[in-house]
RNA sequence: GACUGCGUAGCUCAAUGGAUAGAGCGUUGCGCUUCGAACGCAAAGGUUGGGGGUUCGAGUCCCUCCGCGGUCGCCA
């Protein structure tokens, strides 16, 4: 039940009989009419900007259209008054008893309140992660990883059918030097001295069991034999290897993907798809082989002037025609990539999301050209950059990791913290934002640390439900509450936490349209700061306490807007992926 | 040089093109002597980097300049 919505519908009814009557014209557009929650409370439950949207192809002054507009609404049972102000907003106040719908609707409906047909199930490819499989996760990756889960989380929320899926980059140069680190470590492991690990090559230690595992498979046959004929099998076996940890890395934070897409597959199958996908692109003039300038201020110093096979990535809004084979004749990875996205285009998705690090920021343009160019125009790609992540504790930075060498894995911050901060934290921040992430404070539990205050809003109901239990053996049903007079409820600050609950739907629509989770981190916060300040004011007002001895009346009303509560506290907490405890000690 | 992201209170950050730009921390003041304080209430604090434009209305969209980061044929 999203009263925005319903309200939003009301205010086309209210134009289409102004239409009807004469005052306004047939035919305005009205795109640009919404109805949001004021930003100031004393302004009402509801704001219309509709008579300021239309006011101009009206032809008339927005103040009087507004009062329009506002005597049509006040005929409405479900609002208690209705105010123009400013330029021209239209201010409704709803009936206390339209409000109360909506907690009960929340209260019976805990886990479908908020959801939406808004993606009418329509097929949504997240693609995420993708980390390379030459070693464990770094904590960019998972930034990536979380928060292209809880996007994917988010979006199913919303009605649409998500699928989740992870490119396995296994093709190209980086997994052959991972296939001749893990020899090292296979040499090693029959008993050779190896020294230093040489430069050039993976030194972390994950390899050391790599190694460990060929030379149990294999014992000594494959020492003598030349790179060319080992190569491939040490590579599969480290790939997998990778993989495997790479997996358990994200079951560490509770990521699980529905697709793992090989690079290799695609030209390694019967049917080269890269090749195909060219071909398909030449045969439309999208492909020619032509020369590109070399990059302007400082030229690098091995360009080479060559003419190659190029895409006209120009015709879709990128900057320069893209390359699609190396100098030695090799597809680039970006020809792998087109073919990849046309797979998803062919399996279904018109609609893709993919979530890179910041680093890659360079390649959007080129891909969305790609995609564009393989789907006909028919498919839109959003590419999602993720920014860097600084690491600190106690306000100091962490660099060194003791387990990979050069960079913290993702497993070490998880083992220290737990699953829950990381990806609270990992999601209390827009995703183009960089993330500063201290391992101290995520820890503390005060105020100032969001997953705690979050956590602890649950916590802090489901003891008030426990506390009427024990004191009043008072453990009403969901019926029962859903039954209760709410009308009791007439404290502001009650009524604030009603006001916050109703807007739970409307919060999921527009965090689900504009592909940004973080609103939704954002929003519990918010919610748990009404809540906190609620359950404070019964401090000094004991007659606002959730639980009252001998009043059943207003003890069931306060369990039911908890019974609210709680559900979008949960709902919010399952979409971020981060558990919502009953009691925290 | 090009492309791209960012620039908002002392600090860290919010804000589908809406009204007086909001939170937390920090600061200041008051309260709380453990009965629901793993604090509460309140105050001070802003030219939203500068300038122009579009709009009834701009932190938000467009142009330009400044600053910080990222990327820049054949690495992935």
């Amino acid at each position: 039940m999203n009263i925005f919505g319903l309200f939003e519908r009301r205010v086309g009814e209210a134009l289409g009989r102004l239409e009807a009557a004469g005052h306004i014209p047939a035919g305005l557009d009205t795109s640009r009419v919404l109805v949001e929650p004021p930003r100031e409370t004393g302004h009402g439950d509801l704001a219309t900007n509709a008579a300021m949207a239309i006011a101009k192809q009206a032809k008339a002054n927005p103040r009087a259209l507004a009062e329009l507009i506002a005597a049509d609404l006040r005929t409405d049972p479900r609002v208690s008054g209705v105010t123009v102000a400013g330029p021209g907003f239209i201010n409704i106040a709803l009936a206390p008893s339209t409000l109360h719908e909506v907690i009960r609707a929340a209260l019976l409906d805990q886990h479908g309140f908020g959801r939406s047909g808004q993606g009418a199930g329509a097929a949504v490819n997240v693609e995420n992660v993708s980390a390379n499989p030459t070693g464990p996760m770094h904590v960019g990756h998972g930034r990536g990883a979380v928060f292209g889960d809880a996007l994917a989380n988010l979006l199913a929320f919303a009605g649409f059918a998500v699928t989740r899926e992870y490119y396995v980059n296994d093709a190209g140069a980086q997994v052959d030097v991972l296939a001749r680190s893990a020899f090292v470590r296979y040499r090693e492991a029959l008993g050779q001295d190896v020294g230093a690990i040489p430069e050039g090559l993976y030194p972390g230690d994950y390899l050391v069991p790599v190694g460990r595992a060929l030379a149990e498979e294999f014992a000594s046959t494959l020492l003598d034999r030349p790179e060319a004929e080992w190569l491939p099998t040490v590579r599969t076996r480290a790939i997998d290897a990778m993989m495997a940890l790479i997996r358990d890395d994200l079951a560490s934070l509770d990521i699980r993907h529905d697709v793992f897409f090989s690079e290799r597959s695609l030209s390694g199958g019967a049917t080269d798809e890269i090749r195909a996908t060219i071909e398909g692109l030449r045969s439309r003039g999208l492909v020619y082989e032509g020369r590109l300038p070399p990059p302007k201020g400082q030229p690098p110093e091995d360009w080479e002037d060559r003419e190659q096979t190029l895409f006209r990535a120009t015709e879709f809004g990128d900057d320069i025609d893209r390359p699609l084979l190396k100098s030695d004749g090799a597809y680039t990875y970006f020809a792998a990539d087109i073919a990849y996205h046309r797979s998803k285009f062919e399996r279904g998705f018109a609609s893709m999301i993919d979530v890179w690090g910041a680093d890659h920021g360079g390649y959007v343009k080129r891909m969305r050209a790609a995609v564009k160019a393989v789907s006909g125009g028919d498919a839109d790609l959003d590419v999602k950059l993720c920014q860097l992540v600084k690491l600190l504790r106690g306000g100091e930075p962490v660099k060194m990791s003791k387990r990979s060498g050069d960079f913290v894995t993702l497993r070490e911050v998880v083992d220290e913290v737990g699953r829950d901060p990381v990806r609270f934290m990992m999601l209390f921040r827009k995703n183009d934002a960089p993330l500063d992430f201290d391992l101290a404070k995520v820890l503390e539990q005060s105020k100032d640390n969001p997953v705690f205050y979050v956590q602890y809003a649950h916590a802090r109901v489901a003891s008030v439900f426990r506390q009427a239990s024990e004191t009043s053996g008072f453990t009403p049903d969901r019926e029962a509450l859903a039954g209760a007079d709410l009308s009791v409820l007439t404290d502001e600050a009650e009524i604030e936490l009603e006001r916050r609950i109703a807007q739970w739907p409307r919060l999921v629509e527009a965090a689900a349209a504009a592909h940004e989770p973080h609103r939704v981190a954002f929003f519990l916060y918010d919610l748990s700061g009404v809540f906190h300040a609620l359950w404070n004011k019964g401090k000094d007002l004991p007659q606002l306490r959730f639980v009252k001895q001998g009043d059943e009346r207003s003890t069931v009303a306060r369990l039911a807007l908890l019974g609210a509560l709680r559900g979008v506290l949960a709902s919010g907490l399952a979409i971020l992926g981060v558990s919502a405890p009953d009691e925290m000690r």
